[in-house]
RNA sequence: CAAUGAGCCC
């Protein structure tokens, strides 16, 4: 089962769905019973290639045969529903977690919060951050990515800063991800020197910038007419 | 640690 579950795992990160199918069939021809990891990257592949159906389909069966969905399980679905931007029914599905005895994880709130974030909703994201905490649920640095993420997407620095510091009071590490966030808010508010700055202080700090913090940079650098910067 | 979550442009 293990096995064929990381094909299966394989197939989907490759986008071969069908491949992926096949292999779910032939365990259990063979007469192997998937488990919830096998249903759950089977499910998670449906739902990154945005079939929502296929995916819904698969949960049905995988309950109906006294499988148990886990927190994944529904983690991927959750995160499928927002993509499509049908983040209303995603809501809606906590409450099955909760029916079906599940905790909802850091993972579950990222998702929600990302997505908030994304539609610029930011007080909707910072409800579901409160609401977390008051759940137990610490948020991590993914969490505190998406939501720094959020508000430099409006322009909203000094809120952006004010989270960015509680990382490091809090004792996480801020990683590429985080400072590339930084970095697109400043070149976004026209900040572009102070973007440079962040940038310097993450690889002082041991962090590689890639192609998607040049990408947040350079984008910064060419609307502030500084192409030559740039270059 | 076999499965879920965060960053630019498009």
């Amino acid at each position: 089962v293990y096995t064929y579950t990381t094909m299966i795992e394989a197939y989907c990160k490759i986008r071969k769905l069908r491949r992926a199918e096949m292999l779910f069939r032939r365990m259990q021809e063979q007469g192997l019973s998937p488990n919830a990891v096998t249903y759950t990257v089977l499910i998670g592949g449906h739902c990154k290639e945005g079939n929502l159906t296929q995916a819904f389909k698969l949960l049905d069966r995988m309950i109906g045969e006294g499988c148990r969905p886990s927190i994944c399980t529904y983690n991927a679905i959750i995160d499928g529903l927002c993509r499509k931007g049908r983040i209303h029914k995603a809501h809606g599905l906590l409450n099955e977690c909760i029916q079906h005895g599940l905790c909802l994880d850091k993972a579950t709130y990222t998702i929600l919060i990302s997505r908030h974030c994304k539609q610029g909703n930011i007080n909707q994201a910072l409800k579901l951050f409160d609401d977390m905490i008051d759940h137990g649920c610490e948020p991590d640095i993914y969490t505190y990515t998406a939501l720094i993420s959020g508000f430099c997407k409006v322009g909203n620095l000094e809120n952006a800063e004010k989270h960015f510091s509680e990382v490091l009071e809090k004792g996480m590490v801020p990683n590429k991800v985080t400072y590339t966030a930084m970095i697109y808010g400043h070149c976004k508010a026209n900040q572009a020197n102070m973007a440079i700055k962040i940038m310097d202080k993450m690889i002082e700090n041991g962090c590689t910038p890639d192609s998607v913090t040049y990408g947040a940079l350079i984008d910064g650098l060419c609307k502030e007419r500084k192409v030559e910067e740039a270059r």
